[in-house]
DNA sequence: AATGAATGAGATTTCATTCAT
DNA sequence: CATGAATGAAATCTCATTCAT
C-alpha cells in the first residue's frame, strides 16, 4: 500500500512561499503561539483549506518555517565569513534584534514541537561550526594564545550576550546594555584590531 | 465605576497554592503553551470552575505565576548576597538549569502577555539592581579598574551567558559550553580570588 | 417541614435598595439581558453572594425591579392626575424617553420571564384604568361625543404612539417624528384646549 | 492587512436556510436571548461546530437573521403597495402578531446588539419611506388637507399603535384594543373609503 | 491544484446556585 | 447579616483535521 505523500504541494511554488510569508509575519508580529491555520489562511488572503493542502499539518508548516529561517540564518553567516570583517559582522548579527527577536521565537516553539525541536538542536550546532570557521578565519591561533578560550566558547558567549540584549530590548530593559556592548566591541577590539578601509590594521 | 474584585480567592488559600504548584509543574514539564483551565485542573485534581474561582482569567493565573516566580527568584539572589562567596552563588543561579528554564519560559510567554511582559519588565530591572548590589559587594572597586566594565553590564553578560547554557542545553546541544563556562569561572577568579573553606583567598 | 423563607433580606434594607438601584443602573446602560447576579453585584460593589442573599434567584430580582418599575409608574400617573393639565402631563410621562425606555427593557424581558410577564401583564391593566381616570376626569364626556372613541382606547393609542417615539428614538430614527408628536398636540388641543397660568381655559 | 471572509457558508446552501429557519423558530418560541450556538444546533438537528462554520460569531447569526426579517418586511409592504387597498393591507400588516412579534424582538435585541442596531435602524427609515409611497398612492393630496398630518408622521402613529396592540396581546392585555382597532378603522374610513368588490367607493 | 463542508475537541469565560460558616 | 468556597452548566469561539469533489 502506499504511503500518502506527506507534502502536497511542490516545493517551489508561488503559493507556498505566500503561506511561509505570513506565517513569517504573524511571528513576528504575535509571537510563535499565533500560528494555527486559519490565522495564516486569513494574512495570506486565502482559504485555510489551501494552507492544509501545502502543509498537511501545523507541523509541518513550523518544521518548514524552522527550515527556511535556518538557510536563512546560514545565509547571513556565510555572508559574515566572506566580509572584510567578519567577526564584527558576526556580532552584528548576533545582536540583531529584527532576525534573533524571529530566532527566540522558534526557540520558544522548540519547547513545545518536537520536530523543530529537533530541527533546531541540529542547526544550533551548525551555526556554531560555522561560526568557530570565522573565529578561525578572523583570529588564527591568536584567540586562545590571548584570551584562553577555545571558539566554540566565544561563540556560545557571543551569542548569549547577543540573545540577552534582543531578549531584554523587547521587554523594553536597556540597564547595563550600552555597557556590555561596548565590553563586547572592545574584546574584539583586542582580539582582532578594527579594519580600516583600504584592508589594514589600525 | 465599581472596580469589581480582581482576584477572588484569598491569597494564602491552601487551594489556591495547590493550583500554582499545579500551574509551575504545567510549565516546567510542557511550556507555558500548556497553560489551560483544564489542563492545570486536571493537574491539581480540581474542577476548572474552581481554577476559574480563584484566578478569573488566564491572565489572573500567569501573572500570579510570573509573581510568585519573581519572589523565589529575589529570594536566591538575596542568599546569594548574604552568601560567603556572592559572586560564584550568582553565577551558580544563573547557570542554573532548573530555575532559568522557568524563567524563559516566563521570558516567551511575556511577548504573548502584555500582563506578564510590564511585570516581568519591572522584575528584570529590579533583579539588574540585585545583582549590581552582589558585584559592589563582592567586587568593590576592582571591577571597573581591572576590566573596565560597568557592573549592570557584567550582569546583562552573565545573565546573557548563564541564559544561553540552559536554552541550549534544554535543545540537547553543548559544543562550546564547557569551554563557555570555563571561560567565565577564570574571568571570576580573576575578579574575587576564590574564597577557601576557612574563609581567607587562595 | 416548614417552607424556606423566599425573600430573607428584610424589605426595606438599605443594600437591598443598593441592589435595586445598581440594577436599575445596568438596565438602562446595557439593557435587561446584562442582568446577571455577578454583574449586579461588581456595580453595587459588593459580593456576588450577598445579592443572592437578598435574591435568591435572578427571577426574584427582576421580579423586584419590575414592582419597582410598576410603583414608580403608578406614581407618575397619580402625579399627573393630580396636576392641572393631567392630559399632557400623562402623554409627556408617556413619550419621554428616560421612563419608557426601561419600561420597554421590561416588556422585551416579560417574554423571556414568566414571573415578571404576570405581574407586568397586571400592572399593564392596572395602568390602562389609572389613565382612563384620568381621560375621565380632564374630558368628561367630550371624549366619547366629540371623538368616538372609548377612553381605554385612547390609552392604547397614547401608549403606543409614545413606545414608537422612544423606541425608534433609540435606533437613531427620527423621520416623522416631529409629524406624530404635532398631531398628537393638536389632538390634545381639540380635546381639552390648554390650560393657561391661572387655570382658565383659553 | 487582508480582511478574513465575514460568511463562510455559500449565501445559497441548504444547510444555512435551515439554520436561519431553526433561528427563527426559536426567536418566536422563546425570544431572541434564547438564540445561542447550541440551542440553534439543536433545534436544527445540526452540530454546534456548524452553526460556526456557516455563523463564525453569534453577531453574524444574529444580523443575519435581522438581514432575512427586514428583506420579507419589504415584500409584505410592496406587495401592501401593488395591493386594491394598500392603506387597509399595510395596516393589516401593522398589527398582525406573527410578524410585528418578531420584529419586536429584532427591536429588542438592537439594544443589546450594534450591528443589529444599525441594521435595523437603516430598516426602520427604509421602510418608513416605504411606508409614505403607500400614503401618496392612496390618498394622494387628500391627506395632508383633511388631516394636516405628513405621511410620515401616519407611519409612525400607525406602527406604533400596531406595535401596542401586538406587545399587549403578547402578555394577554387586552383592554381598549377593539376601541383602538376601531380607531384606526374609523379613521382609515375617512381618509379613504373602502374599496368594494368592484373596485367603486362605497 | 484547490476548495467547501463538516466535525470533534477544547479553550475561555460567565453564570446561577448551593452550602457551610 | 454576610461571606467564601465550590460546582455544574452552558455560551462563545478557535482549532486541527478529514473528506469529497
Amino acid at each position: 500500500m502506499a504511503v500518502a505523500p506527506r507534502r502536497v504541494g511542490a516545493e517551489n511554488s508561488a503559493t507556498r512561499a505566500l503561506i511561509l510569508d505570513a506565517t513569517e509575519q504573524l511571528i513576528r508580529e504575535e509571537g510563535y503561539a499565533s500560528v494555527s491555520t486559519r490565522r495564516v489562511a486569513a494574512r495570506a488572503g486565502l482559504k485555510p483549506s489551501l494552507v492544509h493542502y501545502y502543509f498537511p499539518t501545523t507541523d509541518d508548516l513550523l518544521l518548514a518555517m524552522s527550515r527556511r529561517g535556518a538557510e536563512e540564518s546560514d545565509r547571513m553567516i556565510d555572508e559574515a565569513l566572506r566580509s572584510d570583517d567578519p567577526l564584527r559582522a558576526l556580532w552584528r548579527y548576533l545582536a540583531d534584534p529584527s532576525r534573533i527577536a524571529v530566532a527566540l521565537e522558534f526557540m520558544a516553539l522548540a519547547n513545545h514541537r518536537k520536530a523543530v525541536r529537533v530541527h533546531m538542536a541540529g542547526h544550533c550546532e551548525a551555526m556554531r561550526e560555522r561560526e568557530v570557521a570565522i573565529f578561525r578565519k578572523a583570529l588564527g591561533e591568536r584567540l586562545a594564545a590571548a584570551e584562553g578560550i577555545a571558539p566554540e566558547g566565544l561563540s556560545v558567549i557571543l551569542a548569549g550576550i547577543g540573545r540577552a540584549l534582543v531578549m531584554e530590548g523587547g521587554l523594553g530593559v536597556t540597564a547595563g546594555h550600552d555597557a556590555a556592548r561596548a565590553f563586547v566591541e572592545q574584546w574584539l577590539d583586542r582580539l582582532a584590531p578594527a579594519v580600516t578601509q583600504d584592508g589594514h590594521d589600525t
